[in-house]
DNA sequence: TTAAACCGTCACATAAATGTGAATGTCAAG
DNA sequence: CTTGACATTCACATTTATGTGACGGTTTAA
């Protein structure tokens, strides 16, 4: 397919799909005209790539795990030098501490979400029976909620 | 304590905690002289800031979470409209959309680097008998690996 | 009093991801 | 052949999270 196809597909701007080929993250084989030409995995390929990118992630890492990431493994391996491993498990460690991160945070917000709906706006019938109560203070640490 | 000691606990430059108060992460007050003045408790919530950006949050959702990940909860409930709820909810989802991403790409990972070891550098006497074995059929969707 | 180590604001610079448009080429359909 | 949709490259603009420095005030200690 070209690259109107796999933007259509992966709701992905043309411009942004060429980025990623001049950042190294796919590959594109050319036309006889030059017109970029693609396989249906890149569907999903670049999906992956928007999420990594969404989670953070800066193109130079995705580069490098990207290759780690295809469905038939068994490929790729015999070209790794020490380092090359040093530095995976160095990124797949950051990538931990960042899902722990998020975790805590999310776990923060259900709960809060949870006393809220307790508190106040039990329209859902499947309402924890959370025993939450509010006060006026403030923590004066962080500003109000939007 | 003042803004040089938050930044030497914190890891953070100065410029970037001035930064998050513009950007209303934190609030400081202010000495007489105008020197802004830090709790304690914000080298947890500026760590927690960080690692939040660093998990690629920008930091106007950031902001918004945040008043809900105070330790001491049962505190800013009541001020909580449908749409900030909503809101809430839709962050919440997305960050799970994230921790889903980057699990994914981490387990990859994981299995990717036990193959690795299983195929060449069990240096480390703790290797997994991971089956592992190579092919030099290269998918040509990505790049080598660095 | 002077120097060093803080602090303040202001402002310019940068890298990464992205938006947007110009100028042009290609191709399929009328 | 022309038009419209799609492609190309080039290039400039923008936003976000940062780095960095100028310039000046404050506090501390020699």
């Amino acid at each position: 397919m070209r690259i109107g196809q796999l933007s259509e597909y992966t709701g992905t701007p043309r411009r942004l799909l060429r980025y990623y080929e001049e950042q190294g993250l796919i590959i594109s084989s050319r036309a006889a005209n030059g017109y970029r030409e693609y396989d249906e995995r890149y569907v999903d390929r670049v999906l992956q790539i928007r999420g990594l990118l969404d989670a953070g992630l800066p193109t130079r890492v995705i580069k490098q795990i990207l290759p780690c990431l295809s469905k038939p493994r068994t490929i790729h391996i015999s070209d790794a030098t020490p380092e090359t491993i040093a530095t995976l498990e160095r990124e797949r460690d950051r990538i931990n501490e960042r899902i722990q991160c998020l975790a805590r945070s999310r776990d923060a917000l259900t709960d809060y979400l949870d006393a809220l709906r307790g508190a106040q706006g039990p329209d859902d019938p499947q309402a924890d029976p959370v025993s939450a109560f509010s006060s006026g203070v403030v923590s004066s640490l962080t500003p109000e909620p939007a």
